[in-house]
RNA sequence: CGGAAUGUGGUAUAGUGGUAUUACUCACGCUUCGGGUGCGUGUAAUCCGGGUUCGAUUCCCGGCAUUCCGACCA
């Protein structure tokens, strides 16, 4: 992509409103526009970004037998009163059409799936399923904070399990586990499994995956040796006190919770009636398991954990670009036209393979380059200028190093596109 | 939802009872060229409603918005 077409509008400083360094990234990068309290657009850098997060985890839900569906966002309030929700959840944003009829926004989707299923026939044999969405959910948040983590209106990954037996769910519950690992794993995070609340849904825990970090609104306690863990507001331990596993030190820990799994059970095939016929010819509720992940949380969360005072570090698998070329001017134009020669040669070679944004522009001082190259933060950086062009190298680092290193275009093209597939 | 603060060009800010400062951005020209180079010219702003006043961006009241703290957060 050529840095001078690009709609990436950088800016040097943040908006005195947001105090949230993942806000201020990104929106001094270019990634993402506020609209309002909670609410914010994704701009074509953010999007790449996003839609990155995104194919990792329909990766790793389709490992573990997702199908991918989509429902809508708008449900009916006879629906959400079948499970007696319509007045409890108060983040629910509630909505009349011309005609009077009365609508919620969809903060989450366990009655429209469950619906969907009890419309079919389903036989034990049918069973078990996993259907999940990415969509854009709706909370009436009273106060939406600290940019993406908490907003208004988000995207979010829900997916949803049915099963004959509550064996078959609770295997299926620690597979989604492990899936869930590896999902924040490849975003570069680092979770903790911890046990919380089953909230309104049953008294079985739930399983919410921490982010450690300071900017964390949660705080969770747990095990470093064997990885016992829980939400400090179900947790009947402190800090200090011994491990009730194996005995070794507690540490408390704030943390961002981006990813939620939780057990159902009946709570929504009993009342809303979705059955399906057993082995013995009987109809029975079915068992269900509901597993979330917040898609733009954990873009915010990324941001929060990989920065330094100059910008945004992606970690390999999320960066908008795998490799970004930056062609410094010269005073001599001669020069400067060799370099930019130079520069296209590499871009070309490697735009094949990978995804490239060359710097292009003419007219920008080095620093500059340098300054958006930091902010915007692709996984590695190749710098050519009139210095490497003497010594008919160019210059190679990943945005998390401190020095680059020398070495033929050749070599450079080589290194980048390993590093670019591990 | 309770408390507090703030609202001035696209962004960040200064100041004022007589319509407004500076920097960045943007446009043009020159300059510079390995970490946001310097200079000149130009474009561009007082959240909304009401009150006080000859006159309000400024003072008062109300609203709205944003942020922070708290409560809340399937």
């Amino acid at each position: 992509m050529l840095q001078s077409k690009a709609f990436i509008k950088t800016k040097k400083e943040a908006p005195k409103d947001e105090v949230s360094v993942n806000a201020q990234l990104l929106m001094r990068g270019g990634y993402i526009d506020k609209l309002t309290s909670g609410m914010y657009s994704f701009l074509p850098l953010g999007f790449i970004v996003l839609k990155k997060i995104e194919r990792i985890i329909r990766e790793e839900m389709n490992a573990i037998g997702g199908q991918e569906m989509l429902m809508p966002a708008l449900q009916p309030k006879e629906l959400w009163e079948e499970a007696g929700r319509w007045d409890s959840m108060d983040v629910l944003y509630k909505l009349k059409d011309q005609q009077g009829r009365e609508f919620g926004l969809g903060p989450t989707h366990e009655e429209v799936i469950t619906d969907i299923m009890r419309k079919r026939t389903i036989s034990y044999k049918d069973l078990p399923l996993y259907l999940y969405q990415m969509q854009t959910k709706f909370r009436d948040e009273l106060r939406s904070k600290s940019g993406l983590l908490r907003g208004r209106e988000f995207i979010m990954k829900d997916m949803y399990s049915f099963h004959a037996s509550e064996e078959d769910r609770k295997k299926y519950y620690e597979i989604a586990k492990k899936a869930y690992g590896k999902v924040f794993r490849r975003c570069g995070l680092t979770t903790i499994a911890v046990e919380a609340s089953g909230g309104s849904f049953s008294k079985e825990v739930s399983h919410e995956f921490q982010t450690p970090t300071e900017s964390g609104e949660d705080l969770v306690i747990h095990c470093e040796k064997c990885g016992w863990a829980k939400n400090m507001e179900v947790a009947d331990k402190k800090a200090g006190d011994p491990c009730p596993l194996c005995g070794n030190i507690l540490t408390e820990a704030k943390s961002i919770e981006v990813g939620n799994i939780f057990t159902l059970g009946t709570r929504f095939s009993s009342p809303m009636n979705a059955v399906f016929t057993d082995k013995d010819g009987s109809a029975k509720p079915m068992i269900m398991g509901c597993y979330g992940m917040g898609l733009s949380r954990i873009l915010g969360t990324v941001v929060e954990v990989n920065h330094d005072d100059r910008g945004i570090l992606w970690p390999r698998e999320l960066a908008p670009f795998d490799v970004h070329i930056v062609p410094l001017v010269s005073k001599d134009e001669k020069i400067t036209k060799q370099v930019f020669v130079e520069a296209e040669k590499i871009y070309h070679a490697l735009q094949e393979t990978m995804t490239v944004l060359y710097d292009d522009r003419d007219s920008v001082s080095a620093g500059e380059k340098f300054a958006d190259a930091d902010l915007i933060g692709a996984y590695q950086r190749i710098v050519i200028s009139e210095k490497t062009l003497k010594e008919r190298k160019i210059e190679l680092k990943k945005r998390d190093e401190e020095k680059a290193t020398l070495m033929t275009a050749q070599q450079g093209i080589k290194a980048v596109r390993v590093a670019a597939k591990k």
